[in-house]
DNA sequence: GCCAACGTTGGC
DNA sequence: GCCAACGTTGGC
């Protein structure tokens, strides 16, 4: 049974063109707990994903994309010139952890957020209740009917 | 650029 | 353990 998530990105960091592109990514970065526990705990190799642009015009679901590994320490928080550096993270505390995606879509148009806002059968999706949480859990039914808008 | 929501930090 | 201060996210 696989899972679904959601993840945000600016497009103007990293976007489903680039993702299309590069056919896999890692997703470093996550400093959250709940999303990195979520990355940690839950994300298996196969889960989906919906690929989401944040601060964009409009923001919204731009594609999907595949969890292809599963978690692991992100080697960022130990890198001192990194942006996403973190003196408290160790060999034996690694603290944050991260995932690698694959590209498996591109949808022909971006659904925007006002649109799945307003969606029926998609009022529970975190995205329209805790917004800023960059890592969220998606339910099934949620994901089908989003890449069914989508593509 | 503004600002609401909300997560994190640190003093007590 | 509380909570004020502060920083970040992200829509608008």
């Amino acid at each position: 049974m696989p899972n679904y998530w959601l993840l945000k990105t600016e497009p103007r960091s990293y976007s489903i063109d680039d993702l299309e592109r590069d056919g896999h990514t890692t997703w470093e970065g996550v400093r959250n707990y709940q999303a990195r526990n979520f990355i940690r705990d839950d994300m298996k190799v196969g889960d989906g994903v919906l690929f989401y642009h944040s601060s964009a015009k409009p923001p919204g679901v731009a594609g999907l994309a595949r969890i292809s590994r599963a978690a692991y320490p992100d080697p960022t928080a130990r890198d001192s010139k990194s942006h996403y550096y973190d003196a408290k993270a160790s060999d034996e505390d690694p603290r944050w952890f991260m995932v690698e995606i694959e590209f498996v879509d591109k949808f022909p148009e971006l659904i925007p957020l006002s649109t799945i806002r307003d969606a029926p059968g998609l009022e529970e999706m975190l995205l329209n209740k805790k917004s800023r949480l960059s890592v969220q859990p998606v339910a099934k039914a949620e994901f089908e009917l989003v890449k069914g808008m989508g593509m």
